[in-house]
DNA sequence: TTAATATATGCAAATAATTTGCAAAAGGAG
DNA sequence: CTCCTTTTGCAAATTATTTGCATATATTAA
């Protein structure tokens, strides 16, 4: 996703569009690995952008409410965010190095019997599978 | 699970035994939804234990690791803790009121096909479905 | 454009969640 | 019961996250 295209996903949420707010999503978009506050933080100061701390989280949290950020919670892990929406996916993780790939979804089918049996009505759903990479089994 | 049967959990795991870890057991165990370290420092000062946060955060860290608790990550929440082993299985949250169920894993044939796709050795795996429950939809 | 209004950010400080160091206490092996 | 090891109490540190308020920046309408 593009600067522009960017700006286009805020103007359509109703988001008002601010330097700072284009920065964050640049810096998560350019990433291809779901980023923590602190490593946001970081990769922002490398970049002489001059963002505050509270503001990151701040816009995590309303990005997250508004469905432009997903946020992701691992196992042993702090927060983690990703440009939500677009290809729907999960994640599995190595506990090993902690690199994190993405992996197709398979629980969309289980919805509907899941609200069958239990009468909720279900809004979102999140899978992780934690395992060792091919590099880290060979050490 | 009773008293003894936590006892023999522990001694089988080559965990030693105390007053502390068994009461932060019986609390778990006792108690349907997952829990997170305050909501068993309430419970354990209620009961009048005389038990430290700190001795507790310890033990749920030491627990996991030993895999006699899991931990669970939901959105938005602090760290929960359920007994781990005897039936597997995953959670159903309402985003309204709190209450978690537990709904059966249909992970387990997915593996196979993700080990296959990026030779990961997977180890464990985690779902958690979002939703609201008949009571809250009535509101 | 610009002025008016609404919203976001900087900055400092507060709060919440979790961990750590060290001495004393308790558990387990013999 | 004694010795040795592990755990706990307690206080304090650290890490993660949030908040209040004044200032700065976006957006809207003229």
């Amino acid at each position: 996703m593009n600067n522009k295209e960017l700006k286009d996903k805020l103007r359509n949420n109703n988001i008002q569009i601010t330097k700072t707010r284009i920065q964050i999503l640049t810096i998560i978009n350019n990433t291809t690995k779901p980023l923590t506050a602190t490593e946001i933080d970081d990769i922002a100061k490398k970049k002489g952008f001059n963002i505050r701390l509270s503001t990151i989280y701040r816009n995590l949290k309303f990005f997250t409410q508004n469905e432009i950020l997903r946020q992701l919670n691992f196992y042993g892990d702090e927060k983690r965010y990703e440009m939500s929406g677009e290809n729907h996916h999960q994640h599995l993780i190595c506990t090993k190095c902690g690199e994190i790939l993405p992996i197709k979804c398979p629980l969309a089918k289980f919805e509907k019997n899941i609200e069958k049996e239990t009468s909720y009505k279900i809004k979102n759903h999140d899978m992780e599978m934690y395992g060792i990479c091919p590099e880290c089994q060979q050490k």
